[in-house]
RNA sequence: GCGAAAGUAGCUCAAUUGGUAGAGCUCCAGCCUUCCAAGCUGGAGGUUGCGGGUUCGAGACCCGUCUUUCGCUCCA
C-alpha cells in the first residue's frame, strides 16, 4: 500500500497540527504566508534538537565556545557582507514565458538597440561620403539626433522613476517602449517589483534613511564581528570555533514547502577559525563529524548524501551540502563551507579595525581562514518528524499511527497510567510521576481504556509508557511499554529512573557519538 | 510571481439542478472495564477562510482577496 509522497507530506503537515507540533502563524487571521509557530510538543522537540546540537558542539569540543548575539546589527555589517548590494533589483515577469527579468536590464537592452541604429547610420554615411566628419554627422544628422533624443528621454525617465522609487513608472516605461519578452515575444508583463532579501525596520522614534536597521539574514556575521572579542577574552588559540543558534530572517520571493523555507527561521552555526593553508583538512574533518552527528539520530543512512558545490560563491574555496531525503526529495539540510578569510577581511576593511591573530609559533599576525557548518534547525526538525511518522499495520489488521522520534528528542519521555482510575492506582501513579518529573518530561492520563492511551502517546512520539496495576500495590512493580516494539516488561518502580536515563536522555545520545 | 488544485466542527469528509449545514472520529462530564484505539448515557463545538455581487433564497453560481499543496521560477 504505497502512499504518494505528496499525500504523505500532507499527512505530516496535518499530523503536526493535530498533535500540537506546528501551527500556522496567526491562523485565526487566515495565517501569514510562510510563517509557522511551534506548539506545545513542537517547542519541546525543537528545544531538544537544539540542545543536542549545542552540547555536541560546545560541550564535547574544548576548543569551541558558544555565543548568543543580537538580531539587530550595525547596518554597515551588511554592506561588508555583501547583502545590501546583492539583492536590490527591480524585477518584472513575463506572464506568457514565465521568465523573470531585471527591469533595468530590459530597458538598458532597449537603449542599446537604439544605439546600434545610430551606429548603422554612421557606418552608412561613412561609406557614402569622402572625408567624413563623424562628430559633425552625429551632432547634425536628423535621424541620429532623433535617436539620441529618444535615448536621453528614456534614460531620464528611468533615472527619475528609479530615484523616486516609482515602480509603476518603470513598468509604464517598459510598456511605452513596447519592449517584448525575448522568449515569448509578448508584452504581457506583470508589475515591476523591488525585491530585497532583508527585512528592515528603524531604530529611534523618527523614521528616516539614517536609522534603517536590518533583521539579520544569517547568523554568521554576528560571529565574525565578535571574533576578536571571543578570541581575546577566551584566550582562544587556533584552531577554535564559535557556535551560535538563533533566528534569521529572509524575505523569500517564494517561501514554500511548510517549514522547509520560512521567512523567519532558526540557524545553528559554527565558524571554525584555522591557520591559512590548513582549511581543507578541517573542511574534510567537519564534513565527517557533521554527517556522523546526523547519522546518530538513527533516521537511516540512506536518507543522507553530500552534494558538492561546483559553482562556488565568491567567498568560498570549497563548499558542500549535506542533503536529506525529505518527502519532496533530497534537499539541503546543512551547509559546510570553507569561507577563506573573505568575511574577516571585509569587516577589517569596513570597520578599519584589525581582525588578526598573532601566531606565536610563526611570530606573525594574519587573518584566520574560516570553515563554517550551518544547519537549519527547522529543516532538521522536519527531517526528524517526517521520517518518524509511520502508519503501521498490526497483526489482526489494525493500524496505528506512531511517531518514532529518537527517544532522547521526544517532547514527552514517559507517560504514567493507572490501569483503572480507582482502587488507589491513580495515587500510586502520581507518586511515580513525582519521582521522575525533575529529570524527565512526564505526562499522566487516566481517560479511556489503556490501549487507547497507548495509541495517543504513540501519535505524539512518547517512547515509554508506565502502567500501574493492582499487582503494583502489592509488590511495587509496574509494566513499562516500548513505543516501537509495543512490548512490555515488568520492573520495580525504583528501576524506572535508570532504565529511562539510559534510553531517553540527551546524555545517552551524546555518548553514542 | 505565473499556472493548476483545494479551503465546510479540533481531524477526515458529506450535503440532488441553488431550498432549514450533517456524520464518524476527537474533546468534555459520567457509567462500565484487570494491558493495546471500536461498550453505554449525556454534552460542547460551524456567520461553510474573508469581503462583495447575482437571487425570493448561496456551502454551491460570479468577482475580488487570504491561506495551503503541486508544477514552473527564485534561492549571493
Amino acid at each position: 500500500m504505497a502512499i504518494k509522497p505528496e499525500d504523505f507530506f500532507k499527512n505530516v503537515i496535518s499530523h503536526c497540527k493535530e498533535y500540537g507540533y506546528i501551527f500556522q502563524s496567526s491562523e485565526i487571521y487566515d495565517g501569514l504566508s510562510a510563517v509557522y509557530d511551534y506548539g506545545q510538543n513542537g517547542a519541546e522537540l525543537k528545544k531538544n534538537i537544539r540542545e543536542y546540537w549545542w552540547k555536541a558542539m560546545v560541550q564535547l569540543n574544548d576548543n569551541i565556545v558558544g555565543i548568543d548575539a543580537s538580531i539587530f546589527m550595525h547596518p554597515t555589517t551588511w554592506k561588508a557582507s555583501g547583502h545590501v548590494d546583492a539583492f536590490n533589483d527591480p524585477l518584472i515577469d513575463n506572464k506568457d514565458s514565465k521568465k523573470r527579468y531585471r527591469a533595468d536590464v530590459l530597458i538598458e537592452e532597449h537603449v542599446a538597440k537604439i544605439e546600434d541604429k545610430i551606429e548603422k547610420e554612421v557606418d552608412k554615411a561613412k561609406k557614402r561620403f569622402e572625408g567624413f566628419d563623424e562628430a559633425m554627422f552625429r551632432s547634425t544628422n536628423a535621424r541620429v539626433l532623433e535617436y539620441q533624443i529618444k535615448i536621453n528621454d528614456i534614460n531620464n525617465r528611468f533615472k527619475t522613476a528609479l530615484n523616486a522609487g516609482d515602480l509603476a513608472e518603470v513598468k509604464q516605461l517598459i510598456v511605452d517602449l513596447e519592449i517584448v519578452c525575448p522568449v515569448s515575444g509578448t508584452k504581457n508583463w506583470t508589475d515591476v517589483r523591488q525585491f530585497n532579501l532583508m527585512f528592515s525596520t528603524s531604530t529611534g522614534a523618527v523614521t528616516d534613511e539614517s536609522n534603517i536597521i536590518y533583521l539579520r539574514p544569517e547568523t554568521a556575521q554576528d560571529i565574525f564581528v565578535n571574533y576578536l572579542n571571543v578570541q581575546k577574552t577566551g584566550r582562544m588559540k587556533l584552531p577554535f570555533g564559535i557556535a551560535q543558534t538563533g533566528k534569521a530572517f529572509r524575505n523569500e520571493i517564494v517561501a514554500r514547502q511548510f517549514i522547509f523555507r520560512m521567512r523567519e527561521f532558526e540557524q545553528m552555526e559554527m565558524q571554525f577559525f584555522v591557520k591559512p593553508g590548513t582549511e581543507m583538512q578541517y573542511y574534510e574533518e567537519w564534513k565527517t563529524k557533521r554527517l556522523n552527528w546526523h547519522l546518530s539520530l538513527g533516521l537511516g543512512k540512506e536518507h543522507y548524501k553530500f552534494h558538492d558545490h561546483l559553482k562556488l560563491a565568491h567567498y568560498a574555496n570549497a563548499a558542500c551540502d549535506i542533503e536529506f531525503q525529505f518527502p519532496f526529495g533530497f534537499k539541503e539540510l546543512e551547509g559546510i563551507h570553507s569561507r577563506t578569510d573573505y568575511d574577516l577581511k571585509q569587516h577589517e576593511q569596513f570597520s578599519g579595525k584589525k581582525l588578526q591573530y598573532f601566531d606565536v609559533e610563526k611570530n606573525e599576525s594574519y587573518v584566520p581562514y574560516v570553515v563554517e557548518t550551518s544547519v537549519g534547525l527547522d529543516r532538521l526538525f522536519l527531517s526528524i518528524l517526517s521520517s518518524a511518522l509511520k502508519e503501521e499495520t498490526l497483526e489482526g489488521g489494525d493500524t496505528r499511527t506512531v511517531l518514532s522520534l529518537p527517544p532522547a528528542l521526544a517532547p514527552i519521555k514517559v507517560a504514567v497510567f493507572p490501569l483503572v482510575k480507582k482502587d488507589g492506582l491513580p495515587e500510586l501513579a502520581e507518586k511515580i510521576i513525582n519521582t521522575l518529573k525533575f529529570d524527565f518530561n512526564v505526562t499522566y492520563d487516566e481517560k479511556d481504556t489503556v490501549g487507547k492511551r497507548y495509541r495517543r502517546q504513540d501519535a505524539i512520539g512518547t517512547p515509554y509508557c508506565v502502567t500501574v496495576d493492582h499487582q503494583s500495590l502489592e509488590d511495587n512493580t509496574v509494566t513499562i511499554r516500548n513505543r516501537d516494539t509495543m512490548l512490555q516488561e515488568r520492573m520495580n518502580i525504583t528501576a524506572i529512573y535508570t532504565f529511562l536515563e539510559e534510553r531517553v536522555s540527551i546524555k545517552s545520545l551524546l555518548k553514542s557519538l
